[in-house]
RNA sequence: GGGGAGGUUCCCGAGUGGCCAAAGGGGGCAGACUGUAAAUCUGUUGGUUCCGCCUUCGAAGGUUCGAAUCCUUCUCUCCCCA
C-alpha cells in the first residue's frame, strides 16, 4: 500500500508498506547489483550508510550463482543477509549495457553470457521467475531499454513490445506470487515507462501501463545520453500521465541535481551508480560539489571530506588519509569514499523529504543546487 | 687476477646509423563515469617564443651529411672462474 502524506506542488512525500518494512519516499535506492554494493559494501555496512532499499540485478543474479541457488538458500533476503526492502531490476537494462551480446525477439532476448558465453534467453516470463526464486519485495517489469538515439519508428515498435511483455509480466507474477513454495506472495509488480524523448509515444505509453493498474510505475530509458534538459522535458510531461497514488521511479538516475529536480516533477523513488562508482574512483559529494580526492591539492588535507556530514568516514578520516590510501590502491581508500557517497546521496533523501512535509521544496532546491556550484 | 654482460628520458625496460624527444609498462598530473561486462576508461608526462628551436640515451673524444645506435679511452654495476 502506497500513501501520499504531502505534496508540495507536484513533489511527494509518502510511504511505501511491504512486507520487508515501510519505505519513506522520496528514496534513493542503493546499487548492489550482484548482491553486494561494489567497493566492499554489505548488509552489514547498509544501516549505516541510511539504506532503506538495495537494489540487485535480475540478469547478473540468474548468472551467477543461480537464481535457483538463491531460492534453495532462503530467497535473497537470507542469502545476503538484508532483511529491508529489495528492488530488482528485471533484465531490461542488460538488453542496453550488453548490446553486443544479445539479440531481441517478440517472446524475449537472447544474450551471450558475458561472463562465459553460454546462450541466455530471458522473456518476461523469465524475469519474473527469476526474481520470484529471489524473493525481491519489488520486481520491475521486464522492459527494453532502447538506445535513444535510435529512430522514432525503432522506438514505437519496442514500446509496443515492451507492452507486450508488461501484460506477460502481470499474469506471470500473479500465478507465480500464489504458488505453495514462492518465497515472497506479496512481490510487487513496477510497470516501465519507455519511448526515448518523444512526447506522444511516452504519454500514450504512460496511459496503457496506468490501466493494468500495478503497484508502481517506473520512467525508463533517461539519462542514457540525452541532455538534462531533454529529460526535465520528458518528466514534465509523462509523469502527469501516470497514477499519482502509485510510487514513481525513475530508473538509474542520477546526479544530486537531476534528483532534485526529478522530485519537482513528481518522481519518488531513485537508483544510481553515481555516487558508488564515483566514490571507487575517488569522486567525492559534498554540500559544495564534487571533489577529486586523487587531486595533489588534497595532499595535506587534514579536513575531513565534508565538514557538515556525519557520515562513517568523515567522522574519522582526512582528506589526506583517504586520499594516500586512494593512491596506495588501499580498497579501503574507495570504501570510504563509496560509503560517504551513499550516506550523502541517502542523507539528501532525508532532507528532500523533511522539505517536502515543510512545503518548502522550491526554495531548498534551489538553494541546494547553487550550493553544489560553489567550489 | 682472468673472462663475460651491461649502464636509455622520474623508475623498469625496448630501441643497434636517418621514419627517435626515443615503443611498452609503472609512477606523476588531470578528466570522464547516470536501472554497473567499470577498483574502469581517456588524455597528458624534457625545455621553450610549441608545424620551429634547444637539451637528453654513464663520461670524454672521434668517424659520418647524420649517432642512443659505429670506434677509442675512461668510469660504474652485475655475473662466472681463480
Amino acid at each position: 500500500m502506497y500513501e501520499i502524506l504531502q505534496m508540495d506542488g507536484r513533489a511527494k512525500r509518502g510511504r511505501l508498506h511491504t512486507v520487508h518494512g515501510v519505505i519513506e519516499t522520496p528514496v534513493f535506492m542503493n546499487v548492489g547489483t550482484q548482491a553486494a554494493i561494489k567497493g566492499a559494501l554489505g548488509s552489514i555496512d547498509l544501516n549505516g550508510i541510511g539504506c532503506q532499499v538495495e537494489l540487485s540485478n535480475t540478469y547478473h543474479l540468474h548468472v551467477r550463482p543461480g537464481d535457483e541457488v538463491i531460492k534453495k538458500l532462503g530467497g535473497l533476503h537470507h542469502f545476503m543477509s538484508w532483511h529491508k526492502p529489495i528492488l530488482t531490476d528485471s533484465g531490461g537494462f542488460q538488453i542496453f549495457s550488453l548490446n553486443s551480446l544479445r539479440k531481441i525477439k517478440e517472446e524475449g532476448v537472447y544474450f551471450s553470457s558475458h561472463v562465459d558465453g553460454r546462450k541466455l534467453f530471458i522473456g518476461p516470463e523469465e524475469s519474473m521467475k527469476i526474481q520470484s526464486n529471489l524473493g525481491s519485495t519489488i520486481a520491475m517489469a521486464f522492459d527494453e531499454c532502447p538506445d535513444s538515439t535510435l529512430d522514432r519508428s525503432y522506438i514505437q515498435d519496442s514500446v509496443d513490445r515492451t507492452t507486450r511483455w508488461l501484460i506477460k509480466c502481470k499474469e506471470e507474477i500473479s500465478r507465480l506470487n500464489a504458488l505453495e513454495d514462492t518465497i515472497n506472495k506479496s512481490q510487487l509488480l513496477f510497470g516501465i515507462n519507455q519511448g526515448a524523448v518523444y512526447t506522444d509515444i511516452r504519454q500514450n505509453h504512460a496511459k496503457v501501463i496506468s490501466d493494468l493498474d500495478l503497484d508502481g510505475y517506473a520512467i525508463g530509458g533517461l539519462a542514457v545520453g540525452e541532455t538534462h534538459e531533454a529529460m526535465y522535458r520528458v518528466l514534465d510531461e509523462t509523469v502527469p500521465c501516470l497514477p499519482v497514488h502509485k510510487p514513481t521511479y525513475l530508473m538509474g538516475v542520477g546526479t544530486p541535481e537531476n534528483i532534485l529536480e526529478a522530485v519537482e516533477r513528481g518522481v519518488d523513488f531513485f537508483d544510481c551508480v553515481l555516487p558508488a562508482r564515483n566514490g571507487r574512483h575517488g569522486n567525492v559529494y559534498t554540500n559544495k560539489g564534487k571533489l577529486n580526492l586523487f587531486n595533489e591539492r588534497y595532499l595535506l588535507d587534514d579536513t575531513s571530506i565534508d565538514e557538515e556530514c556525519d557520515c562513517p568516514s568523515c567522522t574519522r578520516y582526512s582528506r589526506a588519509y583517504i586520499r594516500h590510501l586512494l593512491k596506495a590502491k588501499e580498497m579501503l581508500g574507495m570504501r570510504l569514499c563509496v560509503i560517504h557517497n551513499l550516506y550523502f546521496y541517502n542523507h539528501l533523501m532525508d532532507e528532500i523529504r523533511t522539505a517536502i512535509e515543510e512545503k518548502k521544496y522550491e526554495g531548498y532546491k534551489k538553494a541546494k543546487i547553487e550550493g553544489f556550484r560553489n567550489e
